[in-house]
DNA sequence: TAATAAATATAACGATCGTTATTTAAATAA
DNA sequence: TTATTTAAATAACGATCGTTATATTTATTA
C-alpha cells in the first residue's frame, strides 16, 4: 500500500503543478483540463479522480499559491531582517520575477481571476490574503500597531499593480522606469 | 448611401462595445466570438466582417478602453483643478467602480491579459500606456519636471493594484480596509 | 423597376471544451 | 496464485471554440 499511496500522491502533485502553471500563465479560461493533465504527463482520468473538476483544480492551485506567498513572507523577514521589505521589493519587482509568470507570486496572477472564480475559491482566497497582510503588518514594526495592517495592505497593492504593469509592457526603457517608479514608492511607503 | 453607412458604423459599435464589455468583465479567453456577437444583437458574421479575428476585436477594445483614459484624466484635470487626484482616487478605488468591472477601467481589467496577447496589441498596449502616464505626470505640478513620470506610473501601479485586489475580495470590511489603505498611500504618494 | 453592390445572417468545418462512463493496468490481500 | 481493490487510461458525450464559405437580405445606382 505504500508504494501505492507515493505514486498517487505524485500524480496528484503533477497534475496540481501543472494545474498552477496553467492558470497562473493562461488564466483559468485560458488553459483547459486536457491541456493540464497533458503537461502533467497524465491523463484528464486521472485529473478528475483527484480534483474532481476544474474548478476543484483551481482551488487546489489556488491554495498551493497563496500558501507560497504565507511561507515566502516569513522567510523574508528571518533572512532579511530589518531590511527584509527592500529584499522583498527588489524580488517581487525584479527581471527574475516579471519573467516568469507560471511560477510567479500567486496574488498578482490570480487577483484578476477571482471575480469570475467560483464561491469556494473567492472565501478562501479571502482567508490568505487576510492572512498574508497579518504577516506582512508584523514585519512593520517601524509603524504603530494599528497602523501596520494598512500599511501591508497598500504595500501589497502596489507591488501586485506595479508587477502586473511591468509585465503587460513590452518596451524594456518603459518596463525599467516602471519598476524603478514603484520600487522607490513602495520604499517610501514604508518610511514611518 | 449614408442611411447604409450608418447602420454599418451602428452594428460595428453595438459589437466593439459587447466585445469591450466581455473582455474587460471575462477576460480574452473567457469569452468568445459568438457569445459577444450575440450580446450585440448581431452574428458572428458581422463580427468577422468588421474584426476580422478576436485578435482583431480585442485590438479595437482594448484602444477605445485606453482611449477612454486618455479623454477622462485630462476631464479630471480640468473639472477638479488642483484637487483631481483626489478626485481620481475616489473615483478609481470607489465602490462604483469595484462593482463595475464590464465597464470599468480598462488599465485594470485588461493589463492582465496583455501577456497573452498578440503583438500588435502589446505594441498598442504600450504607446498608450506612455500616453496615459505623461497625461498624469502633466496634472502633478508639484513635483520636478524630472520626477512626474515616475510618480505618475507608481500613481498609476497603486491605483490598479489596490482595484484588482479589492475586486478579487468578497469581505466587504476586507475591502474597505484595501480600499482605505490604498487611498490614503496613493494621496501620501503625490504629496510634494 | 431592374441591376448592382454591400452588409448581415446562416450553416458548416474540424478542434477543443468540461465531464462521465467504462476499460485497462497495477498493487494489495487472501 | 487468485481475488479484490484502486489508480489511471481510454473513449465518448453534447456543447462550444474560432473561422470560412455561402446565402440572404438590404440599400444604392442605373
Amino acid at each position: 500500500m505504500v508504494k501505492n499511496q507515493t505514486r498517487k500522491e505524485e500524480t496528484r502533485r503533477n497534475i496540481l503543478d501543472a494545474a498552477s502553471r496553467g492558470f497562473r500563465e493562461k488564466g483559468f479560461a485560458g488553459v483547459g483540463v486536457d491541456g493540464i493533465s497533458k503537461a502533467a504527463q497524465a491523463t484528464s482520468g486521472a485529473f478528475y479522480a483527484h480534483f474532481g473538476s476544474k474548478d476543484g483544480a483551481f482551488l487546489a492551485a489556488l491554495e498551493l499559491g497563496l500558501d507560497e506567498v504565507i511561507d515566502g513572507v516569513p522567510r523574508f523577514q528571518r533572512d532579511f531582517g530589518d531590511g527584509w521589505t527592500d529584499a522583498f521589493i527588489d524580488y517581487y519587482l525584479g527581471r527574475d520575477h516579471r519573467a516568469d509568470l507560471a511560477c510567479g507570486c500567486a496574488m498578482t496572477s490570480l487577483s484578476p481571476e477571482m471575480s469570475r472564480a467560483d464561491a469556494k475559491s473567492r472565501a478562501l482566497y479571502d482567508r490568505k490574503m487576510q492572512t498574508i497582510a497579518g504577516l506582512v503588518a508584523k514585519g512593520l514594526p517601524q509603524f504603530p500597531a494599528d497602523q501596520r495592517l494598512a500599511k501591508a495592505w497598500a504595500f501589497m497593492g502596489i507591488l501586485i499593480g506595479g508587477l502586473t504593469v511591468t509585465r503587460a509592457l513590452s518596451d524594456d526603457a518603459a518596463i525599467d522606469a516602471v519598476s524603478g517608479a514603484v520600487k522607490n514608492a513602495a520604499t517610501d511607503l514604508l518610511q514611518a
